[in-house]
DNA sequence: GATAAAATGTACTGCATGGTTCATTTCGTT
DNA sequence: AACGAAATGAACCATGCAGTACATTTTATC
């Protein structure tokens, strides 16, 4: 990728970007499986190619090392979401593609829906401080934003349908399915989480949500 | 309650009912505040009428609190679901009727979401390992089996309908609306979640979840 | 090849924090 | 009122852990 050189380390060879990325990538693991207080800057350190001096030459400290493996965490998802292209589907299908889409992107990434609970569970203190995070996350919502005005001008969208109230439901749906699973499945079983179980979760939302989309009538076909 | 005494303390008598829920209650408030790592026992303690001691002549050590404020935390939401009697609507209204008050009453309750967020972050260890948690929560889904039985011998719902999917549907929407606010809301803004943007998403879901429930044509009408 | 800046290694420190020790007071039982 | 057990207070301890000091090596520039 880039110009990053290639880390050939016998003796050792300076490689400051290549030291950044092992760090990160330690890091963000590290959060995301125990959250900011429960991750020990040592236990990063000893997983690196590298040493704790390291860690705070380039990250500051461990809040710096935190909202940095964040950004990252959003901007490798938003990586993934570009691939989808929907404009040659009618509003109905682009949307019930993106909404499966979705679905399984969220699966597809658990270290980022862990990031994102824990920032939840910290109010949203960082995040709402990353100014990176912010700029490229209004623009998650253009896709289905433009769906909806297709929808609409083609009279199958209900007039009063607002993208950021369907983009929460798809959100609930797809965040709840990875976010949960723990204590869902501790509770009731794992069946849902199972393959078959998924696809009747992926299926049902889709439908709960083109439902919502569609005027009476328009709405979802039932032999899928 | 019960019989525990009232606590006159001057001077100071002892009273070790009191003293107990006096640390569970701000155990709960601190956990759900900061998460397991995050949270001070120290500062539990200054927040108390008694002192560290206590906690740790009480409930042994963190870890042990920790699990009698969540076990707490269950018991006090799951007190407040048995207000509900739907046995004389309709199976359609009955179910419309369970989901406004499940998403109202996961709103009212964020102290028991954010425990559970932190259980999630946790992969559930102490939900599994807590018995008094399992007992009563396979329960929790009673009600709404009821539902549905009725409403499929009644040929109003779905035959491939599933109670433990639908509970699935139920839940994703009402706890990703309290469990995901600040994220949603620094990026989104906080529309959403003033009265009016509630009672949309709330109508939104009622009618998504009915549409997953019912037969084509035995939908939610349009008129509420 | 000398020099300075960037990058890295090693060892250390200071304090926050979970947990404990030991003594003292309250209170039911006789 | 005496006695033992339960309950509480106050100070203390050990260590986990974020962050640092200082020395050393690499690398670019002249």
């Amino acid at each position: 990728m880039g110009t990053t050189a290639d880390a050939e380390r016998r003796g050792w060879t300076q490689n400051p970007e290549a030291v950044q990325q092992d760090i990160l990538s330690v890091a963000l693991s590290e959060f995301a499986a125990n959250g900011f207080s429960g991750t020990r800057v040592d236990t990063i350190a000893s997983r690196t190619q590298t040493s704790k001096r390291m860690i705070y030459y380039y990250f500051g400290d461990k809040l710096g090392l935190y909202t940095r493996a964040l950004e990252a965490a959003y901007l490798k998802v938003r990586e993934g979401e570009t691939q989808l292209e929907l404009d040659h589907l009618n509003p109905q299908d682009a949307l019930a593609r993106l909404v499966a889409f979705t679905f399984d992107h969220h699966r597809a990434n658990p270290d980022f829906i862990r990031m994102v609970m824990i920032e939840n569970i910290h109010k949203a203190k960082h995040l709402a401080e990353s100014q990176v995070i912010r700029d490229f996350n209004v623009a998650a919502i253009d896709k289905l934003a433009e769906i909806c005005r297709r929808g609409q001008k083609a009279g199958v969208f209900r007039e009063a349908l607002d993208p950021v109230a369907l983009h929460w439901q798809i959100s609930a749906a797809s965040f709840f399915n990875v976010s949960n699973r723990p204590t869902f499945s501790a509770i009731f079983g794992n069946d849902l989480f199972e393959e078959d179980g998924q696809k009747i979760i992926r299926r049902q939302t889709v439908n709960a949500i083109l439902s919502i989309a569609c005027k009476p009538g328009e709405g979802p076909s039932e032999n899928e």
